[in-house]
DNA sequence: ACTGAACTTGAATGTTGACTCAAGTTTCAG
DNA sequence: CTGAAACTTGAGTCAACATTCAAGTTCAGT
């Protein structure tokens, strides 16, 4: 827990110089081989022949593939949350806090379409870390919610059932124009999304002049 | 294209009474081993065990574990598709359909626990099924849209991103409402996003009496 | 009844890949 | 320098399936 990569609790954690650098080749090589050819059909072979190893090196530093998969899912939690969270760091109010926070999301799933694959398929591998990963990332955005209702930013309603739609949003904008296309930038789509989640679809009184 | 369950093109359709019911029988029986197991925990030994047929009867009908999970991809596109569609048909307004929309979806997840399961999953296992999946979607929302937007209903806007983002809160709510746990009526989640998707988070002007 | 096509059966085949381990090499504290 | 702990190596073990197939059984039309 206290440690730079962490998860490697126990026994395996490496004593000398050589050992840390060849785990962390080990970590890289798997967030490559994990993100390129997905769970089942990375092998740990790929995965120390990608860090120049040799097999047995693997069990030097981990119990077993999955427990290798578990430890990336949560390092890629903790990246995605602060990337996140230091853009929208200086927002001046909580809803151009969202419009920030839906672009950071694409151009984080550009930047590291590996670890976004290997988030969406711990559904799959290890469940429960994905659970926590979503979890977690929901109780934040209540939170920031429920402040912002408070100092009147945004508008009364159940944080809930809202932070786990806009979660929706910035993962199904991040995989269509993040890693399926690039078809429009960030910005653009933070815009119409920024736009949808501040108005949302309502027709809005016409502006200016025309009465009727 | 033309018989009941589809997708089984050429030669391995069943010619008989016998056959027929065979065939279902290991549709079933995939689709439950799929949904509890996952596809790669999955196996054809299990499959046939729970139809109560031999190994080999597999081979009679598909060629092969990845062609069964493609045809029960495209089974359950359809099924959600004309599920949804039929909430939706006698919605009086785009807004309102929105609101149905999402409990229809909510609902259907909590009853095809299974098949939203195997949808998810093939993302990883057949991907162009599952782009086509959330194209095929995409692209009757953004049709939807542009409708409403025609007859004044909504607000004008890009409906591509808006149908993306839309879908995001469907996906999304349908996994944490429907799937993860049953905490809320999906009437009571579908409020609360109806809400979020009429009027946006913007602080809404004051009602009634008070004029400052 | 009869017969050929349709269907069923489950043992056998072949491959794949996670994980082990005994033998060697490197590191580093003393 | 030295030796024990740390680390590396890769051939070997082992179990788990997907898929095949030859032999048997049932069906449906005549």
């Amino acid at each position: 827990m206290a440690k730079a990569t962490a998860t490697l609790v126990t026994d395996k954690a490496p004593r000398t110089e050589r050992g840390k650098r060849t785990l962390q080749k080990l970590l890289d090589a798997a967030a490559a081989e994990f993100g390129e050819r997905g769970y089942h059909e990375a092998s740990i072979h790929g995965i120390t022949h990608r860090a120049g190893a040799a097999l047995g090196t693997f069990y030097t530093y981990f119990d077993s593939k999955e427990q290798v998969f578990r430890a990336l899912v949560e390092h890629m939690g903790r990246l995605t949350r602060q990337s996140i969270a230091d853009r929208v760091a200086h927002a001046p109010d909580r809803i151009t806090a969202e419009r920030m926070g839906i672009e950071a999301f694409i151009e984080f799933a550009r930047a590291h379409k590996n670890l976004y694959r290997i988030v969406m398929e711990a559904q799959f591998v290890a469940e429960d870390a994905y659970r926590d990963y979503y979890r977690i990332f929901a109780s934040a955005y209540r939170q920031g919610l429920t402040a912002a209702e408070g100092r009147g930013e945004i508008s009364p309603g159940p944080a809930e059932e809202r932070a786990w739609a806009l979660i929706g949003i910035s993962v199904f904008l991040g995989m269509r124009y993040g890693v399926w296309a690039e078809d429009k930038t960030p910005a653009e789509v933070a815009a119409a999304a920024g736009d949808l989640i501040a108005h949302g679809l309502s027709p809005r009184p016409a502006r200016g002049g025309e009465g009727a």
